[in-house]
DNA sequence: CATGAATGAGCGTTCATTCAT
DNA sequence: GATGAATGAACGCTCATTCAT
């Protein structure tokens, strides 16, 4: 018998590594010579765990997105039905959960997301992610709004929180989550309030 | 004796290759041979305008970006010192401008985005670019609001506007302009009505 | 303790398996993996029964080329000494047994024969097969024929089932051995006729 | 402008190392790493002119064949359409044409042969081959025997053509041209005499 | 006896760049 | 000004083999 329970091991050491070296020098760069010698293991290995180097980074961005909607689903579940806007907080820091924040998952999330673009695998993904962000804000949105304003609504927060990420890859302090947080809440917090513009 | 001119028709030429091939496929698929073929030139021609494919990624990003800040600047030119709201409104629709959102620009923008984490020569245009946009916003933004504030929604804007062209490049629908102008001026409006919230 | 008798299973379960992959993907084709996942065993036990990729090849053309002598042995072992044509057609009967002319063993004999040129170990084991048959044919040639004009013939008869096995390989119908048969058959016929020719 | 006439010096060139690079190590240890060093150039070059090693390959093939068929079509040409038997003389002593006859080209026939069993495009050329061979060989036997016996006396020839090309490339001597000649003519002007057998 | 985790060399191919023409 | 021949390094991947279990 081989040496059991290695693939439990060997595949989140191969995905950690593999946002490291996206970290440290982009999607582009990040060669499978590079990704398994920061892993400490051989090359071919990935071909071993992952079926090749297309597995190992679908099975990144899967990881990535994975802690993204469980940060949000842990949360809602902590939340009571009724209470709205905690809800859609809720929601809103789930996607700024501070282990989500890390450079280099921010990095490797808008290099998964560019490059989802071209390869209709990380593609579907994504949006798979990004229609059930949409639909979790649309579902508490409608218990106070018209279901075309929640659309509208839910698209803002969407919008809002996608841009946050995206500058905060791009700049030097990283993801501010404090003021992402506050940005969102009051955009929401006046979309709620009974005036509703337009 | 050379042909005099050649610089002037061949360099947005390349240009416009290289946004086209990243268009079809993605800017790690964009090869100096794929984007000569495209121009119907030859490949080494590349290194003798650019001085190489490096040269010529560089003056692509400074071209969208050129195109961007061109749309706000001559809207914002057009538009009374004095009406904030449709001055604010002039730098979203640069934006916005359906020049600009182009498939082939959206593509290529977001893919320089994700780029320039780990080029920094790319980085430097865009930080230039992002810098000057939330310099626009505040500066009007000032003019009704306290500079805290300003500099808060600010960023709401900035957000909201690189969040909708994100989405917009992810999606098969492309920007949908007409929703995203009405989502900011819904932000906008809201903002700069006499009830600031928190 | 240990399986007793695992090894008589275990080698012709993996020769067959060799001949079976050849038949599917060819010499070239046939990695250790693709043998052992068609044996339905892991890839080291190719090592452990024969000491390596090339032990499992020498066994399978040995296996081959046993066959095949076998046929002829056997056949020639039932037909009385004194009757030479009968005996030359048992040769060549041998060398056209339906078992040997499934697809997959002649693609393999093909295989073989043609790698054997770069490999003395399997040269040598194609070379004692051909100068048996050589031989075989001689003995019964002698029989009616000079010296000199059995050798002749014998060369002309080995080179027909040669030819004949060799575009059998490639052709769609596979061996036609009716038709091999009586295009040997008469040749040898005129050959062992009084009035021999030139 | 680059160096012009390179084409028809390289491919060739790269066409000749193959075939010496197959005879030295076989079809199975021809790597491009090999060829191009035997050419003298880098390994690139053969993606370059070829498009890839498959594409060297099958030109190599080609060439073969061509050599082949253009020896004798050559032969033919210079013979009178109702010499049958020298026709017939013509288009096997084409087969064995000295320059044919190269252990270097004789082992790269037969590696090709072998290995187009499971290659659909070399399969295809040696198809076509098989077949011209066959073409050339009924329309002289039909001028001086019935249908059905001229396709049975081609099958014999061309059975024994390929089958001494096949026993040469496996015999130390490579084949012998003359011993070759003398048997299939010995099959020939006994199948052509008077009283066919059986 | 048997597994499959792990290695490392070698494979065909792609690529940006150089340069003689 | 422009070509495309040519390079050589780097890439992802395959593979036979070793070995701890």
């Amino acid at each position: 018998m081989p040496k059991v329970g290695m693939p439990e091991i060997r595949r989140p050491q191969l995905i950690n590594a593999t946002m490291e070296v996206i970290d440290d020098v982009g999607l582009s760069g990040a060669s499978v010579a590079l990704i398994s010698r920061k892993a400490g293991v051989s090359a071919g290995i990935i071909n071993h765990y992952f079926g090749g180097k297309h597995g190992l980074l679908e099975a990144t961005m899967r990881s990535v997105l994975q802690q993204l909607g469980d940060g949000v689903r842990t949360r809602l579940r902590q939340t009571p039905k009724d209470q709205v806007l905690a809800r859609i907080q809720a929601i809103v820091e789930g996607n700024f959960d501070p282990r989500q924040l890390e450079n280099k998952v921010v990095k490797t999330w808008l290099a998964f997301w560019a490059h989802s673009m071209h390869d209709s695998d990380l593609y579907r993904l994504q949006r798979v992610n990004e229609k059930r962000l949409l639909s979790h804000l649309r579902i508490e949105l409608k218990k106070v709004l018209s279901k075309e304003r929640a659309h509208f609504v839910a698209q803002g927060i969407a919008a809002l929180i996608d841009g946050l990420w995206l500058r905060g890859a791009l700049t030097p302090e990283g993801v501010q989550s404090q003021r992402a947080l506050a940005l969102i809440e009051d955009y929401v917090v006046r979309e709620l309030s009974q005036r509703s513009a337009i």
